[in-house]
DNA sequence: TTTTCCGCTTAACATATGTGCAGTAAAGAC
DNA sequence: GTCTTTACTGCACATATGTTAAGCGGAAAA
């Protein structure tokens, strides 16, 4: 779990009495590609670290897929409302390759979530994620499909893009297959 | 402050002795409409409860006005980033009516961060906040400018809407005023 | 009051993106 | 390996929104 705790301390630190508690509330797990590690309508009954892989959050919308976000690791991750509230998940979560988490459960996080370095490193964790997603939201409002997709293919190294299928890209751009096809044509 | 009480109320409880330290720390000020309550390339020094009056949260973006959002009262704002980390703003903050907020400073804000009650609030807003983000981000991304206008005009009273100019509802929606303007030409 | 400016609307045309459909390539199933 | 399905691309046409320009009306300034 090391990579976990290097993670953490991004953040803030830890004493050792600390991350004897932490390590002991997480268990491994592994998972395929393309594979739920939440489905819609289910309650999300953990919190995650992401140690290696891919995930991409989504909702059905419609019958239609629409991609919210994708996950690299090393991160922390789960569906929020459900997790907090322990009500159905309106997102689902998948991998898009072989992904290996740490998870914990409900129960143990809330006294993880009475540790005050967990609190440090919770807090700091939402502001970077609300840092991110506001920001994100603008660049919808003031930019063209074309140029969100070449600043994504411009911040995101290709090793990582090449293993997120176009359609899955597409609908996290908010445009049809068919259009993210277009642009890619006119870019050299 | 008694509003202010009540609001914070809704996310946890507070006792007589920390309602005393959380009202000491805060003073009044009124803005007229149309005022500058932060300028972009400032600090943001405060921490704000908004008992009266309207905002408008704005990006200079290639000289273009882009509204980020509005707040009603009551509820708490600031320059989030900015004030966090005490640098320069990207974003601008300004009345549109008549406005009352009760205001802190950073170094007072610390005081408040430490208090057990004060923190349960933070969270629950900031997840609410991210909670409100994320449904909005995913309606740029699935609805027309169309159906989020018809939205808008659902979800918010009248006497709410009929006090933001139309320019800075467009810009609010990620479209041209001439759009708004057609879209609503076309709503019954 | 008169003048100026700004917000809003309208219209014509331009452009970006959506939609339906078809063809090819790639991936998964057997 | 072959078969089947799915992903991606390309095209033609439809639609939503952008852009430019003009005009109107009310609000602020003189």
């Amino acid at each position: 779990m090391h990579h976990i705790k290097t993670f953490i301390e991004k953040y803030t630190t830890i004493s050792n009495d600390d991350w004897e508690i932490i390590q002991a509330s997480f268990t491994k797990k592994a998972f395929d590609k393309n594979r739920l590690i939440l489905e819609e309508g289910k309650i999300c009954r953990h919190f995650y670290f992401l140690e290696n892989g891919l995930l991409r959050f989504f909702y059905n919308i419609d019958g239609e897929d629409i991609t919210k976000t994708f996950t690299i690791a090393p991160y922390c991750f789960t569906s929020r409302i459900s997790f907090r509230e322990q009500t159905a998940s309106q997102e689902s979560i998948e991998t898009l390759e072989k992904t290996v988490v740490w998870q914990t459960d409900f129960q143990q996080y809330q006294k993880l979530a009475k540790m005050e370095c967990w609190q440090v490193f919770m807090r700091k964790i939402i502001n970077e994620v609300q840092d991110f997603t506001e920001a994100h939201f603008m660049e919808v409002k003031v930019m063209t499909a074309e140029e969100r997709y070449k600043k994504l293919i411009e911040i995101y190294p290709h090793e990582i893009l090449s293993k997120i299928p176009l359609k899955h890209l597409s609908s996290f751009l908010g445009i049809a297959p068919q259009s993210l096809s277009r642009i890619r044509k006119n870019i050299p």
